[in-house]
DNA sequence: CAGTATCCGCGGAGATACTG
DNA sequence: CAGTATCTCCGCGGATACTG
């Protein structure tokens, strides 16, 4: 996220790679979320990390970020239009991924639970 | 590459992510290619780094190697079918960051150059 | 030609403690 | 509740030199 690309494809994958990235963006995709929903449903994440991936994808233009500015704090995240024109790209990567977890017996662990909009 | 997944974006974004390997796979997209020529048309990959890669993608089972056997050396990489069923993801990956980095005028150097094949 | 071998630095990522 | 602030470790990735 810094240099020159030589190909389109290198700059979404710069976009869209590390550890937690697109899992965020696909829990995002089901609706708004709290900082800490978010946190709960990603297992093993830290703060900082969370905080930084989210900044990052805050500044990437992906995810918005509305603070409501009461105590105690209420910040939610949401897709933006272009965190949502990534659709195709994450269904592509999601149908492959599929295929290929089935062909080699990867497990998955848990296929990107819903948040439960009560 | 080797823990679990909670979801199959993740699966395939490890296995495409990082520096090199998206792009050493859209020039065996064009054809079978010698190591050298992919070191050539890599400017600024180590030869550590494009070993590492074409040994991960080979044992990801992406890429095929065939070596000649002869002296002096002669070796050649090609994707394998499974590499090949990449190509509706790299397209999508594609499309995607084409259209970004038009949005956002960020410049892409050399739009994946084809090898000459004379 | 097609690689190994080795050294090293920077930044990603985790753990922990603290705050408006 | 939703974050900062530090400290630290680890491994990716680059540079350089050597080889069958």
């Amino acid at each position: 996220m810094a240099e020159r690309y030589r190909c389109p494809v290198e700059l979404t994958v710069d976009l869209l790679g590390g550890k937690w990235r697109t899992v965020i963006l696909a829990y995002l995709k089901e609706g708004v979320h709290r900082y800490g929903e978010l946190r709960r449903r990603l297992p093993g994440v830290s703060e900082k990390m969370l905080t930084q991936r989210l900044r990052e994808l805050e500044a990437d233009g992906l995810v918005a970020r509305h603070d409501h500015h009461t105590v105690p704090p209420h910040v939610e995240y949401r897709l933006t239009d272009e965190g949502r024109s990534l659709a195709p790209v994450l269904q592509a990567l999601y149908d492959w991924g599929t295929e290929r977890a089935a062909r080699s017996g990867t497990p998955i662990d848990d296929p990107v639970p819903r948040p439960d909009l009560r």
